[in-house]
DNA sequence: ATTTTTATAACTGTATACAATCCGTCATGT
DNA sequence: ACATGACGGATTGTATACAGTTATAAAAAT
């Protein structure tokens, strides 16, 4: 629907896409809370179809749960799919990181070591959100430069997935260790050691794992 | 829609959508294929409704790539991406391997045993058909026992994208060593030695995509 | 009081109508 | 001859109407 007043957007669907991502991803929709069509379409000032397209869409992406004929509903958050999901993410950046190895570009080097050295200075100043930020970016370089599209469409999938639970508990700061971690895998990468680059992205990862399950003693 | 005098079909969405995946699959469509939403929908007597859902749904599985404003086609075909799945399903199935170890029953492990004998038996008698569905039987089986649903969510998506390169040059006979490999497999789990487990069942995927991309020659 | 039945409301599933966009063709001008 | 632009057809994107199903709650029966 358009008013007229507002700038024209094209593909509305993905706007009422990323309306419900955010809410379900920062707690606005909580886990198995229903999600009726009509009042979202109405919260929106939209008709129910691009509401229908973006709900299977979130589908795909694990964030909603369709029930047949009961329509959508928040998908539910559980310690075993979380440790489901990390197993999966190890496994499959370990082999971003391998590929890595082959395939990364000088400038995503670069990139990498100037984001360390970044991540580094924000630690020392308390911007935490810079960090977190600069740590993003880490793994995205590497995911990237696997060069392996199929891989890096799962790892998105994965990521989103992911993000919801480290949302309900933020209260949990960082691993001291996960910049010493990284500059670690990155020296792999640089010495072209595949099989040093992929078990230390697995054993970075699954130690996230690990660390986030402490604090959601609360779930399941 | 409904006739009245075919049997009543609830989601008929469902229907649509195992139409056009088979259609895909067994090569009636082709890559690259432009898929208009109308056309189908007359020619499966239904309406627009039901193809643009199952198209979506298709997305979500990589048989099908929406173009913004220009509709759906069929996924086409290449060997990077081949490859880029193979290493993925490497990465992931060798993790189940891995958990198959730890989760494995009695039962799943003695139905392994039985396909494994019966495979033997199938190739003797040269019914290649039911060496497949054996073949078949022993990856679902260590995927369902990894106990990890996202996984085993990602395992269903890639195989049916695999499926796809596997038709198309279904001349190529398989590998005769295969049904050794997954012996070795299974004694690995029998075992529970969780590190052979998944560098076996990795490279029984690698040797699979080898042997596949020698038949590819014509491909990207 | 408890259970069963029935009616109604709410919602999903499907069909269709309408609007916006894209693509190709043909005409016009240089 | 070639580039440019306007028109028309086809197709996607969106809205809405209608049908079928499920859930809810009130009424009836035990």
């Amino acid at each position: 629907m358009q008013t007229g007043l507002e700038p024209k957007k094209r593909n509305l669907y993905e706007q009422v896409y990323l309306s419900i991502k955010n809410a379900i991803v920062n707690g606005e929709f909580l886990p198995g809370q229903k999600l009726a069509e009509a009042k979202i379409a109405d919260q929106l000032e939209t008709s129910r179809t691009p509401v229908r397209e973006a709900l299977r869409r979130l589908e795909r992406e694990g964030l909603v749960t369709f029930i047949p004929s009961q329509g959508a509903e928040v998908t539910p958050l559980s310690k075993g799919t979380m440790a489901g999901l990390f197993e999966c993410r190890a496994a499959l950046e370990g082999l971003a990181a391998r590929k890595a190895v082959a395939h990364i570009s000088k400038e995503e080097l670069s990139g990498i070591e100037e984001s360390l050295l970044l991540a580094s200075h924000f630690l020392e100043m308390g911007d935490l959100k810079k960090v977190i930020e600069k740590n993003t970016y880490f793994h995205d370089v590497i995911i990237l430069s696997s060069k392996n599209p199929p891989l890096q469409q799962m790892m998105e999938q994965i990521r989103t997935q992911i993000l919801r639970y480290r949302r309900i508990n933020s209260k949990i700061g960082f691993r001291s260790y996960f910049l010493a971690e990284h500059k670690e895998i990155f020296q792999a990468i640089v010495n072209r050691d595949a099989d040093k680059a992929e078990e230390l992205m697995k054993n970075h990862v699954l130690s996230d794992l690990n660390h986030l399950l402490t604090g959601l003693s609360f779930l399941d």
